[in-house]
DNA sequence: GATCAATCTGGGAGCGCTCCCACACTGTCT
DNA sequence: AGACAGTGTGGGAGCGCTCCCAGATTGATC
């Protein structure tokens, strides 16, 4: 529906010619004052502030756009397929990370849902309609088309992740390896002997440097890695369910479970009850993300943190500096790993 | 990877008018061809589409825009000091659900995060510049003057919930006084006798109508409304505790509590467990809302599900029939009430 | 064959800004 | 005195589109 006509509703608004009209100066100058060039006089900027002041001027960003080939906006997509994010407070928090390292610029934030090939291509003809300065990605997957895409045509472009050891493009990650060490070694000093892990699927980074974290502290503590003690799912409850029983099956001896997720561990948590295995008695449980679930698990849940809307807030900052940047930009892009906390409760 | 930068990425893609030369037509035929006038014959909409295609022409909305006065964007507004909202599955929910509702049409979504009267002021001068045709504005509170402010400025808005029962400004709401009745009428079927409630802050409308749809349920069910048994809370967790102590106190004898959020619920609940209170056996309890929290509590909550993925995409609807509306608008402006749903689980 | 409405089409005139060039003005240095 | 930087400043020329008005074309009618 190419919209009907929206009169006015804008239009009679001053202009900046207006401004400088008032004023008594040119056009020129007004927008030097509006934007804050140097090269104005103090005189002649006073008298432009007040004509601002006195006609309520505001300007039009869209003319400005048009006329400086910007767009004053970046994008954060979502890829919609991933509901779970939009469940966890993950999400929120980049939202709220990201938002704040926009505030004080002039950059909207665009969130652009995306769910279906189809709606990848209207991206793409936004980004060719040349309505983003910036994109920021969350959540990618190691088949995402949109990284690359992002990097064909050259627009500044930061990831939440990324999608394995060289990542081509800017990003910001947190520190998955180190947190899932933390929270294994955090067992093993518990006096957990059979420490088992759920994994995340295997072919998505995260979950891959999760496992690492896990091997790593287990091998610090000098004990041997099972790779029966090591089941992957799919970040799902219904996932963490599964990947528990089969554990269960395999070394009924576990005394300890490390989910790569707060919901699988909840998954978990359910067949534990169900087969009368007590947490943290018989069984100590971790999870990842530190998420509501665990909070309101019971037990509640230990679990590693991450610093989810600090995650937010570089990205933004990153995007700002490539946007910035223009054209002369360095060779490697931004890569930045923020540190992870495990934050103990009485699961474990 | 070289070479030119952003500053024109854009620039040197083909316009309006390059289509034009190549199909052997004039700039307004083209326009017209995009816009799907049906004042073109069809040989030439047929030449024109193919020098479209040719030239891979994406049209500039920036440019757009200004020309038609129009900016092809709305604005979900989300006041972030409601910093619940972001953690539950609402907000998602109604983001998903917009996002659906706007899914075919050319507006762009644009998500702003206001937490400080300057962030207010700082989307007021968005308003004022033009950014955006209409406004989405989600959880509103009774004292919020961003309603008012959209009101005298006449842009399109739709609100999620309203103010008070005369709300003036297009709204979608959920049947909260239905959702209540039924959970409380669902409480008196199960036998029990002394029903009491853990309500929002009062100055919220939402939080009146889940009263009066307690109330409702009692009276229906023959039932005497006993002041005693409603204690005001704000729909966060500690509030919940603190109400469910409050109401024990007084009457110890409850055997059921209907809490107005999912939120306060999980808060009861634990306050039940402190006091050696078994849920459902002794005490039943039921929240609203239905999130995540309900499904993860122990054991699972009931919770009155609200559409609200229909929700969000209803305010599209709404919204995009105002704007198209445009400067005649009828006197009343549009209001929908979606139903509510009982889901009932183990712990009633 | 002329007339007239109905339909289609080209292109001028903006939309409100930024960019940038040219033209003042200052002083300062020969 | 003239030449010469160094500042400020005005305003033309777009940015890529939509609007809308004439003008061209068509076909039907007298």
């Amino acid at each position: 529906m190419a919209g009907t006509r929206r009169r006015g509703a804008g239009r009679g608004r001053p202009t900046l010619e207006e401004v400088a009209a008032r004023a008594g100066v040119g056009r020129g100058t007004v927008s030097r004052v509006i934007n804050g060039s140097p090269r104005v006089s103090d005189r002649t900027r006073v008298a432009v502030q007040r004509a601002v002041a006195e006609l309520g001027y505001v300007p039009n960003r869209v003319a400005r756009a048009l006329a400086a080939d910007r767009a004053d906006a970046v994008a954060l997509v979502i890829p919609e397929p991933e509901t779970r994010l939009f469940a966890e407070p993950y999400f929120s928090d980049i939202i709220r990370g990201v938002g704040a390292g926009l505030a004080d610029t002039d950059l909207q934030l665009l969130l652009t849902l995306i769910r279906t090939p189809k709606e990848r291509q209207r991206f793409a003809d936004y980004l060719a309609a040349h309505r983003v300065d910036g994109v920021l990605l969350v959540s990618v997957h190691a088949d995402d088309p949109l990284p690359d895409l992002l990097e064909r045509i050259e627009i500044p472009a930061v990831l939440s992740g990324r999608r394995s050891a060289h990542e081509s493009v800017a990003y910001v990650d947190s520190d998955n390896t180190g947190g899932a060490r933390a929270a294994v070694a955090h067992l093993v000093e518990r006096g957990r002997t059979t420490v088992a892990t759920i994994t995340g699927p295997l072919d998505m980074y995260v979950a891959q440097c999760r496992v690492d974290g896990y091997r790593d502290a287990l091998r610090a503590a000098g004990r041997e890695v099972d790779p029966a003690l090591a089941v992957a799912a799919d970040f799902t409850e219904e996932g963490g369910r599964r990947a528990m029983r089969e554990l269960l099956a395999r070394r009924p001896d576990l005394d300890a479970v490390f989910a790569a997720s707060d919901v699988m561990a909840a998954g978990a948590r359910q067949v534990l009850r169900e087969q009368g295995r007590r947490v943290p008695e018989d069984v100590a449980l971790v999870g990842f993300e530190d998420s509501a679930v665990a909070r309101h698990m019971d037990p509640p849940l230990t679990s590693v943190r991450q610093a989810t809307e600090e995650m937010g807030r570089a990205m933004a900052r990153v995007l700002l500096e490539e946007i910035e940047g223009g054209a002369g930009r360095t060779a490697v892009p931004p890569r930045l790993v923020l540190p992870t906390e495990l934050v103990a409760r009485a699961s474990s």
